[in-house]
DNA sequence: CTTGTAATTGAACAATGTTCAATATAAAAA
DNA sequence: TTTTTATATTGAACATTGTTCAATTACAAG
């Protein structure tokens, strides 16, 4: 067999990533092979490799998507000016992307690439522009919003954040359920927030 | 072939885990096989499952160890009653232990269990031992050792901790050098009780 | 010396990532 | 239309993986 006008790259480079996206939040980042997503989309193995030049870069693929939905659901937030205010419902709105896409966003930090391999830039871009929108909500607490100050005060609590909600959603601490979790993220933030004012 | 005695199991058990902490360290987690570990100790991959039930929980294991080895590493530190003087000598020994041992701490928060099968609880109570730890730094600025919001206060600092480095080690942010890492850790711990005090 | 126990093996199995010659189809050329 | 070219797609193949288990054999006990 071969050729078919069925779909064009783009349509399938679309649909790969939507299966591998179904196969771990239904099945788990164990049923991730090359072989289940073909099945999904109903071709082959080896077309995949049309597609992705191997499995650890499909999943760098499917990663930054994962970025994507996270940033398109973290800027709808508008900003009232009030730091503690604007960061704990940025917070608020992370978490609970997490505890919709609990499988794909561990994904994100549980893949390890080969060794000697580096994310892409255009991967990293990604990050850098969620924290755009935490440096714009701490902003207030700077003088403007591309003082330095302010973009190492946006990095060290998205870092903090996420080794919360990291550890938490891992089960790594011995944390229980869900709702302790926001609670810490909130200390956090009140308590940072705080050392930064005084 | 049959019966060896050579080696009793407490020494294969060791020999085991000596041994895959090395393939780690020198090749990475991707080579920690379970035919590369029993060739690295001379013996036949299902030796190994006398003494683990499975690959998983040989990682389990030999992750345990490497808590251990932090947990000795760290409860050296003396303690001033100083307690920014003491996280932050905490922080940097913490630091330095990932630096010495990279691809093993990497380890302890990349593998996933498979789907649905949680940490055994005598793995968190290591985790534990290391947050009595920075309970006991962070002992002076709140009411008491037990205090409950002193356990909190450990935990949100220990987890935002393991944030920054594990996002800054893993290249996930777009961080570069090892020198901004232990920069942004102890802005975090002064400005994280500047707040507390406040 | 015989017997029983169990540690150890290595072959076997299913499943994995990845490659690539073969192929069939769409598009371009004649 | 017919012929040619180009390429998307396949599926078999390979090496490697985790895991199991009947067979084997060295040791300890009787």
């Amino acid at each position: 067999m071969a050729r078919r006008s069925d779909h064009n790259r783009d349509e399938l480079y679309a649909m790969a990533l939507q299966a591998a996206r179904t196969i771990v939040e239904r099945d788990g980042y164990r049923s991730l092979t090359a072989r289940n997503v073909a099945d999904a989309i109903g071709y082959s193995p080896g077309t995949l490799y049309n597609l992705f030049s191997n499995l650890d870069d499909m999943i760098v693929h499917l990663n930054a998507s994962t970025l994507d939905a996270l940033y398109d659901s973290v800027l709808s937030i508008e900003l009232s000016g009030d730091a503690d205010r604007d960061l704990k419902k940025l917070a608020a709105r992370y978490l609970d992307f997490i505890g919709k896409n609990e499988r794909l966003w561990a994904l994100i930090f549980d893949h390890l690439l080969p060794e000697g391999q580096v994310l892409p830039d255009w991967y990293l871009l990604k990050v850098d522009k969620l924290l755009g929108v935490v440096e714009a909500a701490i902003a207030p607490l700077c003088s403007g919003e591309n003082d330095p100050q302010c973009r190492e005060a946006a990095r060290v609590l998205w870092a903090s954040l996420h080794g919360i909600f990291s550890l938490a959603g891992s089960g790594k601490l011995s944390v229980v359920s869900q709702a302790p979790v926001q609670e810490m993220a909130e200390h956090l933030i009140t308590t940072y927030i705080r050392g930064l004012e005084a």
